[in-house]
DNA sequence: AAATCTCTTGACTGATTAGTCAGTTAATGC
DNA sequence: GCATTAACTGACTAATCAGTCAAGAGATTT
């Protein structure tokens, strides 16, 4: 991609964590290092501003996380994996997840920005359809996981943000938090005699 | 709590609902009914009309909650009613539910509105307290709990809202998502062997 | 070195905004 | 019905914003 086109991306990202979506985009040029005139050179307007800072930090944590996935681990396992990568690559890059965050609920999101990140975790989508049918993953619709680990996580990071955890017990936290996780979502004897 | 103001801001929700926190405020005016000097008459700043928002929904909200709440009822019982009638109250009161979500991330709520709020749900934080010394209850602190509930409810309310369920999808919903979060966090048997 | 092309610039515009205030209307007391 | 107070009004202001565009700088070609 364009070297000056990320540049203003990464400078965008930097004042939407400071002061959200609002920040002027004379600003954001400033930050930048280019005028006013050249940011509208590379993004027609705002709003395609916004929703190329999404596609951008979505598909690099998208590409970070589903990296750490060999083949032949348990279903267990590679919701383990993804978890845990993904609590980390919000720990090692806070300001890409919060405008993450911001953007999801700023209800400025072009749709067909939102649908072509979807397809970034099909992957991961066909697994769960296969625990289901297994009757490893207790049988919801797959909407509904995505949207209750996606909030889980939310959750999490935002949690381990406001403790500023150290290491050690972020690793705790990634393990206990994941046990809630997967005791409510996975189907053992205990839990198969629901209504 | 004077008509007029509660006015006010049940027009500043509709519209927040609709188009975001960036409305004008001559435009919420216009929706109460009043001239643009009135509004600021009741509301010093822009802010404090937000702040006042946030606080009547979440003040309503808990209200209505906790209402259900009777003596003598299991650990596992007033989890399940709280979190059913929250999911029932952000059905009835859809708009209420999205400008809560909507201030909630829109990292524009004074700090002294959201601590304030916070008090609401002192009680539901007592008995989690208690279930953890039972051991009825994972021992994470509480202040995981309330982000990690808040979240899986957003969630759920959200999936509700997207797919429009109808009430008898809505309560089997309600059934089964709480049994997720309630094998999530309780301890039985089976869980307690976690390292 | 002239000509052509690409990229950059920042002053500018028209629209919109939160908040003000001098003046008007309504309410209350006598 | 008069006087005093309280509530309301909406035109106005000063500031801010997204987006434009004519002019210029730098590179490449001829």
């Amino acid at each position: 991609m364009n070297d000056k086109k990320t540049h203003i991306i990464e400078a965008t990202i930097k004042l939407f964590a400071k002061d959200g979506v609002g920040v002027a985009t004379s600003q954001i040029a400033k930050e930048a290092n280019v005028s006013n005139g050249t940011l509208f050179n590379y993004f027609t307007t705002k709003q395609d501003l916004v929703d190329n800072v999404y596609l951008y930090i979505k598909e690099r944590m998208a590409n970070e996380i589903t990296n750490e996935l060999g083949d032949n681990v348990s279903m267990h396992d590679m919701f383990f994996i993804l978890w845990k990568h993904y609590i980390l690559w919000a720990h090692k890059n806070p300001l890409d997840h919060q405008v993450l965050d911001l953007l999801r609920f700023s209800q400025t999101l072009s749709t067909h920005v939102i649908e072509a990140s979807e397809h970034l975790f099909a992957d991961a989508y066909e697994v769960i359809d296969e625990g289901i049918k297994n009757k490893h993953l207790i049988d919801v619709p797959i909407a509904f996981y995505s949207e209750l680990t996606s909030a889980a996580l939310m959750a999490i990071v935002h949690y381990t943000r406001k403790q500023q955890l150290k290491e050690k017990e972020l690793h705790t936290l990634i393990e206990k938090s994941f046990s809630i996780y997967w005791n409510g979502i996975s189907r053992n004897e205990k839990s198969k005699g629901e209504k």
